[in-house]
DNA sequence: TCAATATCGGATCGTTCGATCCGTAAATGG
DNA sequence: CCATTTACGGATCGAACGATCCGATATTGA
């Protein structure tokens, strides 16, 4: 049954994108609320009665970005891949969804790692994509683990050590690609860090 | 001689490394002019007079910081030292600097790049670090250049490649530090990263 | 039909922002 | 010795910040 009161009469879905491709393009500080007011057509009232705080409304624009744009990872969580294609997919994946030009360059969740004010203010904005973060760095472990109980991988691998390397360059990618870096050069690279995967094979 | 006017007091060296490590800590946006009147000890005017904005602090800050802990990407551009050998200390020297509890986490020039704000105020600010970034990158790809040419690195390498593969993992340092990823770890990743280039030889 | 509930637009809150101004102090050069 | 120049502490600027309040509107359940 429907809630009682008066219904609201905005897309979510349409302001969560809106709201999602100005904190890509920005960064959590360096948005106000001015700004997400314009580009949600929204006023103070329905974006705090909605989402409680600016960082209310961070929180669900990073999930909207996580199941969208940023859904791009989930392949690395796919068993049906075998691990060292779960890895590939992950990495070329991540480089096609960040360069392109439809949306901001980077990933939202690697970009907004930075920000580590010690004020108690931005520590929610911050839990939001640490917490995917350390999820991506999880599944990659779970691949590298794959990887080595397959045969894929030598059995001496030192599982977190291939995890930073492949963790690094994913999010090092985010920098490189704001930076101008093409989409071809980072496939390249992309491939070295494969090929490193093969040469550690038996 | 000395300069007309009553000469400054305060120590400069002192109140840039006080401001580096706040903007260190905290990155640009996110400090203020009053954190950083605290932590310096000076007034407005002191700081105006002698900086001109908080981006020119900032800009002097990051040139301290690239003169200090920053330094440590310096070898990579040390041609007594075999590229190989170059990109090890560049990489693990990097990993011991950051992971370094005598000051802040991270990297300042990597973790500096994500704040894009479209205002022209942060321009100069970004230029600064994306400058040193830049930099950072062309040494190591005439490093890999002359791994190329010593014989270290195969013929047909894809030198923009392996050198966007490095620099990646370089600026993922950062994030992965600030995400509590131990130094051990970052260790072992940064052989991966060695070994590939090992396996690329003839 | 009406009390209760919730959203809306828009004005406004107190705070903090980066930056400037002012009166005073300390050095220079003539 | 004095005019000039620069640095200092501290008060203060207008603007923008995130957040709240208010009157009007629209929907529900009784």
């Amino acid at each position: 049954m429907s809630p009682a009161g008066r219904p609201r009469i905005f897309d979510m879905e349409a302001v969560l994108e809106a709201a999602m491709l100005l904190f890509w393009e920005q960064g959590y500080e360096a948005t106000s609320l001015a700004q997400l007011r314009e580009t949600t057509g929204l006023s103070s009232a329905s974006l705090y009665g909605a989402f409680g705080s600016k960082e209310g409304l961070f929180e669900k624009a990073v999930e909207h970005y996580i199941a969208g744009p940023g859904s791009v990872t989930d392949v690395v969580a796919d068993e049906a891949e075998s691990p060292r294609e779960a890895i590939a997919r992950l990495l070329h994946g991540s480089i096609d969804m960040q360069t392109d030009t439809s949306h901001p360059r980077g990933c939202l969740v690697a970009l907004s790692g930075t920000t580590r004010a010690p004020g108690a203010g931005e520590a929610g904005a911050r839990k939001v994509v640490a917490a995917r973060r350390a999820a991506d760095r999880a599944r990659i472990r779970a691949c590298v683990v794959r990887g080595v109980t397959s045969g894929e991988l030598a059995e001496d691998t030192d599982v977190d050590g291939v995890t930073s390397m492949i963790h690094g360059f994913l999010l090092g990618i985010s920098t490189q690609v704001c930076d101008g870096m093409s989409a071809r050069h980072l496939h390249a690279a992309a491939d070295a860090v494969l090929a490193n995967w093969d040469t550690r094979g038996r």
